[in-house]
DNA sequence: GCGTTATAGTTACATATGAAACCATTTGCA
DNA sequence: TGCAAATGGTTTCATATGTAACTATAACGC
């Protein structure tokens, strides 16, 4: 398969440059599970992100929800005041040690669990429907491949 | 490959979380690439892909660039008057139609041009060295097939 | 032609996000 | 001990982004 040669000046052409299919992918995805949540439950999705390693992981602080979750700890901060006000989160004080929080989700916020990850289960087997087993596999070894970059 | 049989309610795993990982992954290069030439030219992603298209499609009226680059016509109209004032882009009224403008790179942002669109091949070289060839196949073609839901 | 509707683009406002400063507590160590 | 440095978390501020309202021009129907 003989590949164009471009000069490395030529104009990028934007649909066919992986970063920018990428970025485009991942939105559309992201952002069409989100809508979902978020008409439903006023639920943005670094909340929600928070709902589901909490849901994953019980009694973690603050700092390691923004491990878990690749968020920066401003963004986590903001998240958990939400939705500690509204119930879905509970947060304590760490015995002996009182700068650290014990976080974990409430009765009202494991419901809400119950219903959200169901539906983003669903929007992820949508997309993965338009994939064979084959490329399933494939994705699956190529997002491994690449992402060991991310750990920055 | 027997699939874990995980009943939908079960806490996702945000790591083997299709929408997810995309998301980490393309935040991680798009922001890899952005840095390098924010910090070299102050210049912010949506400015670039602006340019980027006005590289290969002169004349543009910022409308079609909104198409081109799927940013919304608010971005780019943003983008648009940093990058006039900083004499980067040309901008002139349509010939019939005042509503519209006719945009195209200036000699700088040409020039601009030659550092920015090397540096992003590079970098996109750079991703896909992790890659064999027959990995670089699939992905293109998953991310065709993928990518068939996005024109939202 | 002339009023209605559509289109190109900008402005205004409200919200989201990130970086840095900050407070409280704990740790390390002389 | 006791004080400097580190850590968990929040607040503040500056910037970015999206939605809706707005302005100017053009197209359409009569």
């Amino acid at each position: 398969m003989a590949e164009e040669h471009h000069p490395d000046h030529a104009p990028l052409e934007l649909e066919n440059f992986l970063p920018y299919r990428l970025s485009i992918l991942s939105n559309a995805v992201s952002q069409a599970i989100a809508d979902d949540y978020q008409r439903r439950f006023d639920l943005s999705m670094t909340e929600w992100r928070v709902m589901a390693v909490l849901a994953r992981f019980d009694g973690l602080s603050a700092r390691e929800v923004a491990e878990r979750t690749l968020m920066d700890k401003v963004a986590v901060s903001r998240a958990l005041s939400k939705l500690v006000e509204t119930g879905w989160v509970t947060r304590a004080t760490h015995d002996g040690d009182k700068r650290r929080s014990v976080l974990g989700l409430s009765e009202a916020g494991w419901a809400i669990h119950e219903v959200v990850a169901p539906m983003a289960r669903e929007h992820e087997r949508n997309l993965l429907s338009r994939l064979d087993e084959e490329e399933r596999t494939w994705l699956v070894r190529i997002l491994d491949k690449l992402q060991a970059i991310e750990p920055k």
